[in-house]
RNA sequence: GGAGGAGUGCCCGAGUGGUUAAAGGGGACGGACUGUAAAUCCGUUGGCUUAGCCUACGUUGGUUCGAAACCAACCUCCUCCA
């Protein structure tokens, strides 16, 4: 294998603790990796990122090949210095802009024409070109580029997308060929249809990858048939890659997924959700934005080590939101970091005093109950 | 003192006879957000016994089948002239 290491440490029923190791420094898992779409994770500082505890995060092909562009990265030096995130980065292929830029796009089976959301220029992605963007992005984990059909979605359409996907997934796969060092993962599709998963899973190991993510979910099915298809095809993946869950979620969806054997999380809620005023907390979520917190002195969680809940109170965090202030973005966003990055060295610590079914509970319990 | 102009729902502001409980914006209140077209988007915003009724467009009176809209007087504000 030229690309990265991944140690089990500890498991705990199908949870699962360990990490990955590449040049740029140790990802822990369960991971949660936060957004950095166009090169930065918004309304936030690299550095203060890194203090939220997290060892990775993620660049998206079609965003910065579009703006910047890659080759710019590149002879600038890369992702990396570009952004100043000197630990790792993986990125995404752009497999979910076929989905969410669906009006923009075409695909065929050489791959995908956008219409740039940006100027309306064409932008042609293939799989070969979707992995020279990532390579000369210098990214550490890089995606094959797949289709991410949005559910529901009937079988035929669920089966003919999947195949696709595992053509792509191939050429991908070719495409990145020796990176040492950088590791290239592919991406289970086929709906929540245990069968297709299974039939991706399958030819996926069939190519060999350094790490599997389960795409396409958490895309219009619920929960439930989220965590039933995560339990379809969790039994079809290595015991010794890691396991990437993609775009996932709400703090409950995490905590299930990863008692199903899940080692990595992206999603952009936690950094959304604080531009858009909404904390996470050991309570529930919060909206600032509410009339309840307009005197309230309190902090927003007196236990939380993050500067919004160090330094302010609801009532300024409550005001800063309503006046639109760019420093509520910045604090709500930190404290919301701070919020998964503890919530998963939380699911490493239970895994490895195997108590994590009572952690998840208690997770699970904080998000049923109006927050506070 | 004279000549013009204006008063609309929490605020600003459209509307000059019926399709107006009254456009639009703001504010307020609430909701959503899951590999980021998002510092975004959506809903509500006079009252009630809510398929309807009542109260509302400065005040009062009038014209009319019908008035926020037309007329008169009054009140208040603005501009210009003396």
């Amino acid at each position: 294998m030229t690309g990265i290491g991944f140690e089990l440490l500890h498991s705990d029923g199908a949870a699962r603790s360990g990490v990955i190791r590449t040049p740029r420094g140790d990802i822990r898992t369960p991971a949660f990796m936060p957004l950095g779409t166009t090169a930065t994770v918004k309304a936030m500082l690299p550095q203060s990122v890194r203090e939220t505890g997290a060892d990775i995060v993620l660049g998206n092909t079609y965003h910065l090949m579009l703006r910047p562009g890659a080759e710019r990265i590149a002879r600038l030096g890369g992702l990396h210095r570009f952004m100043d995130w000197e630990r790792p980065i993986l990125t995404d292929s752009g497999g979910f802009q076929v989905m969410s830029l669906s009006k923009l796009r075409k695909i065929s089976e050489e791959g995908v024409l956008f219409q740039s959301h940006i100027d309306g220029s064409e932008q042609f992605l293939s799989p070969e070109r979707a992995m020279e963007i990532q390579r000369l992005l210098g990214s550490d984990i890089q995606m094959v580029l797949d289709e991410c059909p949005a559910l529901p979605a009937s079988q035929a359409v669920l089966e003919k997308s999947l195949d696709l996907s595992l053509r792509w997934a191939k050429r991908s796969k070719s495409a990145f060929g020796d990176q040492p060092g950088r590791a290239c993962f592919g991406i289970v599709q086929g709906g929540t249809l245990p069968h297709l998963r299974q039939r991706s899973a399958e030819a996926l190991l069939g190519i060999g990858f350094d790490g599997y993510a389960i795409g396409g979910l958490a895309v219009g099915e619920g929960q439930a048939a989220m965590f039933d298809t995560l339990d379809a095809t969790m039994p079809h993946l290595p015991r010794a890659r890691p396991r990437y869950l993609m775009g996932v979620g709400k703090p409950d969806d995490i905590v299930g997924a990863v008692l199903r054997g899940i080692d990595m999380f992206d999603c952009v809620l936690p950094t959304r959700s604080g531009r858009n005023g909404q904390a996470f907390t050991r309570f529930g979520t919060v909206n600032l934005r509410n009339a309840r917190h307009a005197d309230d002195a309190a902090p927003l969680d007196e236990q939380c080590r993050c500067p919004a809940c160090r330094r302010f109170s609801r009532a300024y965090l409550h005001h800063v939101v309503k006046a639109g202030e760019i420093i509520a973005s910045m604090l709500l966003t930190w404290h919301n970091l701070v919020f998964y990055q503890d919530l998963m060295s939380g699911l490493r610590d239970a895994i490895a005093q195997a108590r994590s079914a009572e952690y998840a509970s208690a997770i699970r319990d904080a998000f049923r109950r109006d927050p506070i």
